[in-house]
DNA sequence: GAGAGATTTCGCACATAATCCGGTTTTTTA
DNA sequence: TAAAAAACCGGATTATGTGCGAAATCTCTC
């Protein structure tokens, strides 16, 4: 029914490729880059969307412009690891507008959160009324980020397979 | 000369909030939704794209579809400490399409970087072939991440200030 | 508090892009 | 090799983005 990785030919990957960086590129320009004519470019992003393979399409911002230009790591452990601790934990979290990221990680059920915050201040309000207010959490770590050296919302798509044998795709 | 976020409106954060998860949304709709008619709607989203509040428009893909389901942070500390130490680091890692996010975290010149890929032999492949040829890499170590509790690449835009007393500006 | 000026808004006209449709070419399959 | 399926293209239609002048609103000054 829907395709794998696998199915997509050169010209699909290029225009994951190229709509990663320009979510708003016209069709018509798209079309030009991978040498296809409008019509069937713009059926090829339809499908890619339709099979999920494209999310969706936001607007980054500036985040010191908005007054979240302070980006802090926190490390939470649980006093409660059961499953039903650990998924209230998780709606908790993913409610809390600060927050950007929450991952659970391996190594004794820790989570590992990144929020972005106006300045320490931001960050102190954050962990004292927001975070100390989620039940079950044991300790915290925070990583202050001083310099925020890369930041790419894009990922690697590979190249094609040549297929194997025969014919071509 | 450039607009501050005290200048911005409940209108242009109600723009910047919406085009944060809809990038694509058609102007005419976007306009429709904060009870402007289309020009004086078009215009204000150019002003904020001119003036830096909207750094661009991307496309976000299925990580897993695209084979790069896996995300691994890596805290990693240097050898040398010096100025130019770390930022022949900064250029060296930015330049791996692994590496979505990296980090210099305060107390002890530390970095944390968050990378995807596919499975764990992505990571040991990109552990001894990438990160290990980086000079001066003195010691890594690796969260392994179990669950994506969340992941949001919007940030909150606050509410405009009452606006005072008297006259505004 | 009245009026000049500036800013913002709107509605219409125009340009550009997205979408639809039919026909052709290419690829796949039997 | 032939038939079927899929992908592609070009042009017509529709929708959307963009430019301009006029009206409305707001600001500031006197």
């Amino acid at each position: 029914m829907s395709r794998q990785l696998e199915d997509l030919d050169r010209i699909d990957r290029q225009i994951l490729r190229i709509l990663q960086r320009a979510g708003r590129l016209p069709n018509v320009e798209l079309a030009r880059r991978v040498n296809l004519s409008p019509t069937p470019c713009l059926e090829r992003v339809k499908r890619l969307e339709r099979e999920g393979f494209i999310r969706d399409y936001v607007a980054l911002l500036d985040p010191i412009k908005v007054h979240a230009g302070l980006v802090v790591y926190i490390q939470v452990t649980l006093t409660d690891t059961a499953t039903s601790a650990l998924e209230a934990f998780n709606e908790h979290v993913s409610s809390l507008e600060e927050v950007q990221e929450c991952h659970m990680v391996a190594g004794g059920f820790d989570y590992l959160i990144k929020i972005r915050i106006k300045d320490m201040l931001g960050y102190r309000r954050f962990l004292g009324e927001k975070l100390a207010s989620i039940p079950g959490v044991r300790e915290t770590h925070t990583y202050v980020v001083i310099q925020e050296v890369k930041t790419d919302t894009s990922v690697a798509v590979p190249d094609p397979e040549p297929a194997a044998k025969g014919g071509k795709r």
